[in-house]
DNA sequence: GTGGTCTAGACCACT
DNA sequence: GTGGTCTAGACCACC
């Protein structure tokens, strides 16, 4: 598992790392069950500091995507994610309402959206598929 | 217009005002030509302050959203927004990536996020057609 | 406000500090909608680093408790914190399972206990009423 | 006797030993002068490591809650464990407290409290009856 | 002024 | 070995 990480991008680095941690569970490349890398050893891959690796493991935790069993390692949690899929839909309408605002502006045509949408839609299932 | 903005949001509140006003052009709420209020008068409403209303037109301006003309105030551009739609494509592709690996980590299956897109278009245009 | 924090005892400082704050919300000493010392202000005071109060309070809002509006502060929650009721009080009994295991090892009586409730009881109420 | 550990849950595991140790003393399931599970047997039932057993017994054996004759096991002890009364009591209160102010913060009254303390200790009776 | 993030480096508890 | 906490000090974005 090799993440890529931007520090100049303007999103966080535990934040980025949250996400390619959860693509890369969201596409197999991770099963569950399976370990995350160390904390340290992820901090040297990826040359940033331990605090910063530790603090995207943590929120992931907290999220339910992964669990940390004392003195051994960050597993993939087993068991689906406990949270309410109501508020999770909402928030998935939202950033939608988000993408098409902005696509408007930018002469993006609603067809095109839902193109894209069914481009990484299959996207994300070959990469599973592997 | 009204936007509604939430101070204990963790996106910034400017960002938040050149979201509901690109929101409001989008549906048409707002035409093309038209003026926005004034920069006061939008802080008094919004009991925000006029520095973060300007930092939000000054942001739009740079968008090409809207055109400022000195001494009368700012207005919604004529003229689409000259962007690289090249790059605007990819943005939005991204953001569903996004959107797509949260949905699967909170159960959310790829067609339950299709019906949600549709749901927002429609809602889109039918605010656009009042 | 001025909470007592004891950085020998083997509870995390940030975790302490949060009991601290708790207990000063459910006493009313600060009230809904009130502000919290700023973060570096509070770390003067307690001599303890900023980044030690800035990961109480994140963790405070995580759990609904305060919320933070930027640049400006942190304050106490208006709205009741949304969590779940059921699961809170099986942490209750599961606290209380653990206290009466201990009360009997150490010669302690449930009729005790019961008394030591009551007495704490009393005790956060007349703070309240104060 | 089959205690249950969750290597998950922050709480150490030779910590959850010992708390599941003392329930099974508090509730009769071990009489006093009973031996329990050696080392290695309780290491291999748990799937945990040895030395975490080890460090559980030790420390209960601190307590005053067992006593390790050499060449023959671990004992429950019959003396009753000599502690500071004055002290568990104070240390009672302060996990009592700790309820409390969690409680108010998740909408709990203290009337829920009172009738969640009663049933535990009614619980433990019970099972102490058998 | 506010909180948020990141780094470097130390120390500790647990397995 | 593992993760968890804390400090000191820097830089940034927002209001």
């Amino acid at each position: 598992m090799l993440p890529r990480i931007d520090p100049t991008r303007s999103e966080p680095i535990y934040a980025q790392l949250m996400k390619e941690i959860k693509y890369s569970i969201a596409t197999g490349m991770i099963g569950a069950g399976e370990p995350l890398p160390s904390v340290r050893q992820m901090a040297v891959q990826l040359r940033i500091n331990p605090n910063t690796v530790a603090r995207a493991y943590r929120e992931l935790e907290r999220e339910g995507v992964v669990v940390t069993i004392r003195g051994k390692g960050v597993y993939v949690s087993d068991a689906p994610r406990s949270s309410d899929k109501g508020r999770a839909l909402a928030d998935v309408k939202h950033a939608l309402d988000s993408i098409l605002v902005e696509a408007f502006h930018t002469g993006i045509s609603a067809d095109e959206v839902r193109e894209a949408l069914e481009q990484r839609i299959k996207n994300l299932k070959s990469a599973r598929a592997k």
